[in-house]
DNA sequence: GCGCGGAGGTTGCTTATACAACCATACATG
DNA sequence: CATGTATGGTTGTATAAGCAACCTCCGCGC
């Protein structure tokens, strides 16, 4: 029986796509810092904010936390919305009455620092699934696509 | 001011975590195929489900595709019943009545085929973005984690 | 001082995903 | 054959994300 086209290019797209790729890479990783994650009640993408937050420190907005993990300003309003709702993320008055400053409450700090040594574990875990060589060619990746990126 | 606990955890973790990485790049890749592929309707994850399920041949079933692409047997369901609702695959009994036999209506042949052009320019593009070194990486280890992944 | 464009956020809608609980069928074993 | 367990799917619920449309407020140009 001839390959149809059809078949033809679904057998390229199955040995080639990097977006399916991607995606895999990104929910084989999921599951392990969900897992580890998980006593706390916190989501790694969660872990991904307040660690932003804590980071931008004074400058903490929205835009500016969005531009550092290069997500879309209506995903970080709906993420803080929970973390509000969860007590580990303070919004204040901002001189602009446009932005909203952002700052971890004690609850927040306190959830980073619980988080730390089991985000640790996860990432042992993760780096030895990966590789070295792969763990590291991820990161430079990352860094080459968003020097700024921090999370 | 020294720096707290949570501050070095929050540096430690913004400098080097793997699961925000590896989430980031899927953001960036799928940006690029979900342009690419949106003159036809069509999402980057259904157009991998359309191909598992073109490879897979008799052997289709929302279990068999599940398990090439490592996805939860309640995402493949939901994506299955869109697929349908756009008319691009068919369910059909199988001998076993507890599954379903999947295939690939004319429609969806042709959507496969109307893809594969736009889909060539989107991996050209993210190859670019990466580089080939990193393509390649990514790749290799997609082989490594799940030999038999197809998408 | 007025109007307008741009920046900052929210909300509606859709897809993608997982986990848990459930239902139905198949199969093996006593 | 009856029952219990495993397999295959669906559904409820929640998070993660983008796009588009909208509202508000800032600052600039006139």
């Amino acid at each position: 029986m001839p390959r149809t086209p059809a078949a033809r290019a679904s057998d390229e797209i199955a040995a080639e796509c990097l977006a399916s790729r991607a995606r895999f890479l990104d929910r084989r990783l999921a599951s392990i810092y969900e897992r580890a994650l998980r006593p706390l009640g916190l989501r790694r993408t969660q872990l991904t904010l307040l660690v932003a937050i804590a980071r931008a420190g004074e400058r903490a907005t929205p835009t500016v936390v969005g531009r550092a993990l290069q997500l879309e300003k209506s995903t970080v309003s709906r993420e803080l919305a929970r973390l509000q709702a969860l007590g580990w993320v303070r919004v204040e008055p901002s001189p602009d009455a446009r932005a909203q400053r952002l700052a971890l409450t004690a609850a927040g700090t306190r959830t980073v620092e619980a988080a730390h040594p089991l985000w640790r574990k996860a990432q042992r875990e993760a780096r030895a699934l990966l590789g070295d060589r792969a763990a590291a060619a991820l990161a430079a990746l990352t860094v080459r696509l968003h020097p700024r990126f921090a999370g």
